[in-house]
DNA sequence: AGGGTGACGATCA
DNA sequence: ATGATCGCCACCC
């Protein structure tokens, strides 16, 4: 298993009208302090069929500039996520990753 | 091999 | 809140 496919297994996990941050995934990946990389990753979203969308920078700000960042906010809303100024409302939106970061015999 | 580059993130002025 | 700085690390010349 490759770090590219954990992280985007990891991704595929967040539910609509949840979202996460690049930092978050890299760490439910098993990969902490890999958020560029997650953010590389999501260059192919769409060629992966991801939900690039809701994956968020640190603190649930959009770090992607221009038309970009207008679509994901757009596809975000629309699957009722929302947003308190420039950033998305953590605090109801941030989805919890399950993933145990000490895999210590298994999550009962 | 070596240096520049990010859809990052934390810290500080 | 905003901008600068620094640490990080796979990629791409």
């Amino acid at each position: 298993m490759t770090m590219q496919n954990k992280i985007i297994a990891a991704i595929r996990k967040i539910p609509k009208g949840k979202v996460s941050t690049y930092g978050a995934v890299a760490r439910a990946a098993g990969y902490p302090r890999y958020a560029r990389q997650v953010a590389r990753t999501l260059h192919m979203a769409a060629a992966l069929n991801l939900p690039w969308h809701r994956v968020l920078g640190a603190g649930g700000e959009i770090k992607l500039t221009g038309h970009s960042a207008f679509e994901q906010r757009f596809r975000l809303q629309s699957e009722g996520v929302a947003f308190r100024g420039r950033r998305v409302d953590m605090r109801t939106h941030e989805h919890k990753f399950s993933k145990p970061r000490s895999p210590r015999r298994k999550a009962q």
